[in-house]
DNA sequence: GTTGCAAATGCAACTCGTTGCAATTGTAGC
DNA sequence: GCTACAATTGCAACGAGTTGCATTTGCAAC
């Protein structure tokens, strides 16, 4: 994906940021990455190329990138935000509370509720990368189920 | 908003749950708050009553509640997750990026999304108490009228 | 009112992410 | 190649929230 590398690269530049080691490698790894990252995750693979890379700074070019909308983030409950540089189409996920399943699906389903807010109140709302949370279809099942409960009954 | 409360609690006994000191004035203070309450606030007023109450047993009874649905927790971007006992009919939120502002509305636009996703993906989502992000009318404007950027720009 | 025991608590240590600030560095202008 | 200066980094401290585990307690059974 050195296009994709190419591009990031172009808009940090057309904005006036610099090119630094860190972000350059922190830009290389996101962009060769086709599916979401922790930050943790991030920075050990930075570490590999470039040893004393610190917390901080890829948390800030992680903020920056997301600022310029070039990332995305998301947080699907597992404790720790993941980042990926937009695909498009744009996707969200949906989230069993239960299961912990993670379903993809297509904006598209979205578009129609963007409109909405648009027109009714004026709001451009980012329907870039969503998480949405519920329960997948065999765990509403399940729950329909057993209507006993217990305290920390699974 | 006595009537609250014990709805609150008699959930919490039908579910085989104790009730507990700290417990019953955490949910005392919930239910006679009509607006968002973050943990910390939270944990000062349960404080004012009973002094020695404990940030993990506050954040514990937050879990559990919201894990039964007899509230909601949404997260604004302010840095701190805001808890409401779940207010009918549902509302969500929309916050603005840039200026923060937070537009409350109801839950009704997405009805639509929430049948879908069911039709779709045969998933049920939680549509009771969301925080989406986006610019307001006025940043809209505000944002295409300067398209000269420069670093740390405002 | 005693007893038994799971539920609940208290506490300290931990994780993830943020922030303030001093030191360093990229880069534009010369 | 220097210089200047803002952008970036490194670090350590911080804040919100979570967790493991030993102790305590609500409550139901007797
Ligand atoms: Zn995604
Ligand atoms: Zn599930
Ligand atoms: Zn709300
Ligand atoms: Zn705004």
């Amino acid at each position: 994906m050195k296009k994709q590398y190419l591009a990031l690269v172009e808009q940090l530049e057309a904005h006036g940021y610099r090119l630094t080691p860190q972000r350059e490698i922190v830009l290389s790894i996101l962009s060769e990455t086709d599916k979401h990252v922790s930050a943790e995750t991030l920075l050990l693979r930075v570490r590999q190329v470039y040893s004393r890379a610190n917390k901080s700074v890829v948390y800030r070019n992680l903020d920056l990138l997301a600022q310029l909308g070039l990332i995305s983030c998301v947080d699907l409950g597992q404790g720790r935000v993941e980042y990926e540089v937009h695909r498009h189409p744009h996707h969200h996920h949906l989230v069993c509370r239960h299961c912990k399943q993670v379903i993809e699906v297509s904006a598209n389903a979205f578009a129609a509720l963007q409109r909405e807010l648009l027109e009714r109140h004026g709001f451009a709302a980012d329907m870039d990368h969503l998480a949405i949370f519920g329960l997948c279809r065999k765990c509403q099942s399940q729950q329909a189920a057993h209507s006993g409960h217990h305290p920390h009954a699974l």
